[in-house]
RNA sequence: GCCGGUGUAGCUCAGUAGGUAGAGCGCCUCUCUUGUAAAGAGGAUGUCGCGGGUUCGACUCCUGUCACCGGCUCCA
């Protein structure tokens, strides 16, 4: 037995150890029952790497003890937690096969292909089973295979033998969670071994995972739901069961709690409750009705938006919301999205289609005419309403829907002004989200996929040139930037502001996009300086994206409690007694003839109950007036958070409300 | 579009073995009501999503359809 040297690191400090060949990580950390697995990195490539705790540390490992409540400790938890519920399922359901099974944000999955879809009933079975096998603390014991040696092994699994077929090419990288299953390196399955050395369970699998069943502290099993086999819908549909695991039963209840105040944000149970918006079967799925006080918020945010765009120089247009179908051949667009557009009415000899998106209709307004280069910049905006069929299984809320509103604006510019338009672009839709006080976004940046060029029309350099640019602006901003390959527009790549709503899906807010195809599918031209004709390219931009989704995206982001600028009721009068109504509708007139939207709760509800009723709307100010405040000349505030501020003038009471509004703070 | 689930009063939900429906809140009427999150009494809620079928009889069983919910795929 030789000696090794390994470095031990841990987040403030490294130190050297020498210790014995054989010497498994595990060792290294005895003393602290929080570490479940060890990143290695090995002395000869530097490259990292997790490990079980059961590895053989080499000469020049350099060790770090991974906790399991930290990321890595959490993926490796949850990928543990999925094999316990993958054993389980096979142990209920033989002839189940196994999909993937990999960690996710706050959880994982496994899909499997059986017969029979999931009920509710069976995630209680296999919770019950799996509580079993976790009680057993069976060993998960890492075994190097070799292709042919789990193809044979394996024989039972046709998906897991595809995924071997696919190892460390293309295809794996290709099949999200593939990964988990097999690396690019050597295969390894893991065994389940019971106390008594019995093999439970194997599955092939990357690992690396917790010594023991036993070491899963919480886990819970959320829904069952199907997936397509590697995410296409050409092939199988297979059976996913989502969980959760955590490092304690605490943080699994913690986590629960976090979804069911996630879920009493949502945005289609507070539209219903303040009375905001709806979606009548009569109309159809995906057509959003706003109800008055809905219609207020909407009208605040397409005023502030129509003024600050005529502030960064647009120019406000209009455009019908039906054309002939021509127009979509010249854009291009009609190939590309003939199944999500509403099909065509034919009447005069021609078809005539109600518009998906409203550039075409601004690049004949840019054409309308000749232009002259001293023009440029051009900017055209409005708010356009377009439909779009998305497919049945998709409609959701406010944040897709059929028919919306894009605050939509083309700029065309020389291709020289091109950064500098974008640049322009970013820091208007930025400082527009800020506004509206959402600030937790970050950036994509959707690019061409060069292994599908018909699903994209230019040639590669232009598309060269517009993705540099794009990419430049959005580096310069210093947000996340997330790459997006494949996700571009057939006629050009784009920068995208993502947002989270309250359930943690992210919607696609904000847009910019460098198009060279459109004009030139139009024809579109300017008189530059030298006399000549030249080609302008179009910058194309939506602020809040999507209307709609953007007022969603805001009901969550504030759970309803608005800022007085967007509150649809901003001053809720509440007297004290039936009394003191006429001094209450007196400053309530006088709020309205400052601007102010006001209400008096003249119903035959004692006080605290119109109180109540207030808060439960969710009115930034509640304004209370009894006896005291009527000799005073004064007026009571109330606010949401149950903060009070008794006897301020009336004239004072009005300036507080009328200050807030103006300067868009919440309250 | 695909897989699964769910549609009962304005809202949230109950409804056991097929025998035409209930609760709370809200709503309406009346009485009451002076200080910061629910006064009291009485009353009405309804094509049980919609269409077919089985049955003497369907909210309940079967089937089609529409809508919603959770995923997957898609998203100009």
């Amino acid at each position: 037995m030789s000696d090794i040297k390994v470095v031990i690191v841990t987040a403030d400090a490294r130190e050297d150890r020498a210790t014995t060949t054989g010497t498994k990580a595990w060792e290294l950390f005895a003393d602290n029952a929080d570490v479940i697995a060890a990143r290695v990195s090995t002395g000869s490539t530097g490259e990292s790497s997790l490990k079980d705790l059961s590895y053989v540390l080499a000469d020049g490992d350099v060790v770090e003890g991974v906790e399991m409540a930290s990321k890595d400790g959490h993926d490796i938890l949850r990928h543990s937690t999925a094999h316990v519920m993958a054993q389980a399922v096979q142990q209920l359901f033989p002839e189940a096969k196994l999909g993937i099974g990999p960690p996710v944000t706050d959880g994982f999955y496994y899909d499997f292909d059986v017969e029979t879809p999931f009920v509710p009933e069976d995630l209680a079975k296999i919770e019950t089973a799996m509580r079993k096998i976790i009680k057993e603390g069976q060993r998960f014991e890492r075994r190097v295979t070799t292709d042919a040696d789990a193809i044979d092994e394996l024989q039972d699994e046709p998906y897991k033998i595809e995924l071997i077929g696919l190892k460390g090419g293309a295809g794996a990288d290709n099949t999200e969670g593939a990964s988990v299953e097999v690396g690019a390196g050597e295969l390894t399955i893991y065994d389940n071994v019971r106390r008594n050395g019995d093999v439970a369970w194997s599955d092939l699998c990357r690992g690396p995972h917790l010594p023991t069943t036993k070491r899963i502290p919480a886990f819970k099993l959320m829904r069952s739901a199907a997936a397509y086999w590697r995410g296409d819908e050409k092939n199988k549909m297979l059976q996913r069961i989502y969980g959760t695991a955590w490092e304690s039963k605490e943080a699994l209840e913690e986590h629960l709690h976090r979804i069911e105040e996630a879920e009493r944000r949502d945005h289609r149970k507070l539209g219903r409750e303040l009375d905001l918006f709806s979606f009548p079967d009569e109309i159809g799925s995906g057509l959003v009705v706003f109800h008055p006080k809905g219609g207020v918020i909407k009208r605040v945010m397409e005023d502030y938006v129509r003024q600050r765009h005529i502030e960064e120089g647009f120019s406000y247009v209009g455009t019908p919301h039906i054309t002939k179908d021509q127009l979509f051949y010249t854009s291009g667009h009609l190939p590309y999205y003939a199944d999500t557009m509403f099909p065509p009415m034919e009447f005069e000899g021609s078809n005539y289609m109600i518009k998906p998106m409203n550039c075409p209709m601004h690049n004949l307004i840019y054409r309308s005419r000749g232009r002259s280069y001293r023009e440029l910049p051009l900017r055209l905006f409005e708010f356009g309403s377009v439909y779009r069929y998305e497919k049945s299984g998709v409609v959701h809320g406010l944040t897709r829907v059929r028919g919306l509103t894009q605050d939509d604006s083309h700029s065309y510019v020389t291709p020289e002004q091109a950064p500098g338009e974008i640049q322009h672009l970013l820091d208007f839709v930025l400082g527009l989200l800020r506004d509206f006080g959402i600030d937790d976004f970050y950036l994509e940046l959707s690019t061409r996929d060069d292994s599908k060029p018909d699903k994209f029309v230019g040639s590669d350099e232009d598309w060269a040139v517009a993705t540099k640019v794009l990419e430049d602006v959005a580096v310069a901003s210093g947000l996340d930037l997330v790459p997006d390959p494949g996700g571009a527009a057939f006629y050009g790549p784009k920068i995208s502001v993502q947002a989270k709503d309250a359930i943690g899906r992210t919607w696609q807010m904000s847009t910019i996009q460098y198009d060279f195809n459109q004009p030139k599918g139009f024809e579109l031209e300017y008189n530059g300086a030298d006399g000549q004709k030249h080609q302008p390219v179009m910058i194309h931009s939506a602020k809040f994206g999507s209307l709609e989704r953007f007022f969603g995206v805001l009901v969550e982001h504030y759970a309803g409690a608005f800022p007085p600028w967007l509150a649809p009721v901003q001053v809720q009068a509440i007297p004290v007694a039936d009394t003191f109504s006429d001094y209450l509708y007196d400053v309530a007139k006088q709020m309205r003839a400052a601007g102010l939207r006001v209400e008096v709760d003249d119903s035959d509800d004692r006080m605290q109950k119109k109180i109540r009723n207030a808060q439960l709307q969710k009115v930034p100010f509640m304004l209370i007036a009894g006896g005291e405040d009527v000799e005073a000349g004064a007026v009571s505030f109330r606010y949401r958070d149950g903060r009070q501020d008794n006897g301020v003038p009336v004239a004072e009471a009005i300036q507080r409300v009328v200050d807030a509004v103006a300067s868009r703070e919440q309250v």
